[in-house]
DNA sequence: TTTTAAAACTTGCAATATGCAAGTTATTCG
DNA sequence: CGAATAACTTGCATATTGCAAGTTTTAAAA
C-alpha cells in the first residue's frame, strides 16, 4: 500500500508533505490524485446515500472487493473526508460517515451523476438501483 | 488494449452493448467506467483549455506518458467526447477538440476544478498553471 | 529530391493497482 | 462457552500504468 501524508489546515484545506504524491498543483489533478480512482468516488457515494457499516458498501451493485474497501475506507480516514462513529442500529460497533469536508464532495458527485443519467443510456437513479441491490 | 464497444442513440446517450463492460446501471459507476480513470479528465481538461495537439497534452505539467495519452484519444473518439479536425496552425495535420457532447463534461470538471482550489492547499488556477509548463 | 527535424504515435517490459478467493480476527447473540 | 456474522487481511493472478526506446509520418530546408 502506498503511504502518503495528509496534514490539515486550520480552514481545513489538504496539503501533501511530499510534493512528490501530487502530480501538479493543478487542482483538478490533485483532486483526482484524492479521489480519481475507481472505487473511491462509488464508496463516497454509498455514504452520501445514508450507508455507513462495511458489509453495507460491499452489497452495493458494483461488488468492490474487501481488500480494496478497506484500502479506500483508510485513506479516507487519513484525508479527514471520512470519520468513523458508534453504529446507532449494532451498539458497541464502529461506522463510517462523510465528514463536514467530505459533504463538501457532493457537489461533484451531483455533477457526474447528472451526467450519467442524461448521457449514458440505460442509467438509473438511486432509488430505483435500491431495489436490486444483492444481499 | 481492452476493446469496449459504445454506440449513440438518436438523442447522443452512450451505452455499451455488452453489459459485461459496465459494473452496474448506477449513472455515478457509469460515468466513471468512461471517465474515471487516473489521466482521462486531465486530457479532457487540456481540451476544454484550447489544446488540440498531441504534444500539446504531453507538455501539460503531470507529464502524461505518450502510450497512455494515445489510448485515452482513441477512447475519447470511441466515446464521441473528442473529434479530429484539421489543425489551423500546422496545415495538413490533424489536431483534437471536445465535440458538442464532450463539451457537457465541462461541469463535472468544473465541481471537481473548485474542490480543488477551496480544499487542497498549494493549488494553483489555470491561468496561474500556464507560466510554469515547460516546454 | 534527398536530408533533417519534429510530431505523433507504437512497442516492450518493469512497477503498481485491481480482482478474486480464502483465511483470520473481532463482536454479538443464543 | 460456542456458533454465526461482520470486518477485515493475505496471497496470488490479472490488468493498468510508467518509462524508455524505437518507428512512422509530415514538413520544411538544402
Amino acid at each position: 500500500m502506498q503511504v502518503s501524508l495528509f496534514l490539515t489546515t486550520s480552514d481545513s484545506r489538504l496539503f501533501t508533505m511530499n510534493s512528490q504524491t501530487r502530480r501538479s498543483c493543478c487542482p483538478v489533478a490533485c483532486t483526482l490524485d484524492l479521489i480519481g480512482d475507481k472505487w473511491t468516488l462509488l464508496v463516497i457515494r454509498d455514504l452520501a446515500l445514508g450507508k455507513s457499516h462495511f458489509s453495507e458498501f460491499q452489497k452495493s451493485p458494483e461488488r468492490i472487493a474487501t481488500n480494496i474497501l478497506s484500502n479506500r475506507l483508510t485513506r479516507l480516514l487519513e484525508y479527514e473526508i471520512v470519520e468513523k462513529f458508534p453504529s446507532e442500529t449494532i451498539p458497541g460497533r464502529d461506522a463510517y460517515r462523510l465528514t463536514k469536508k467530505g459533504k463538501t464532495l457532493k457537489p461533484i458527485l451531483k455533477s457526474i451523476f447528472n451526467w450519467g443519467i442524461r448521457y449514458i443510456e440505460g442509467t438509473k437513479s438511486f432509488d430505483e438501483m435500491r431495489q436490486n441491490e444483492s444481499s
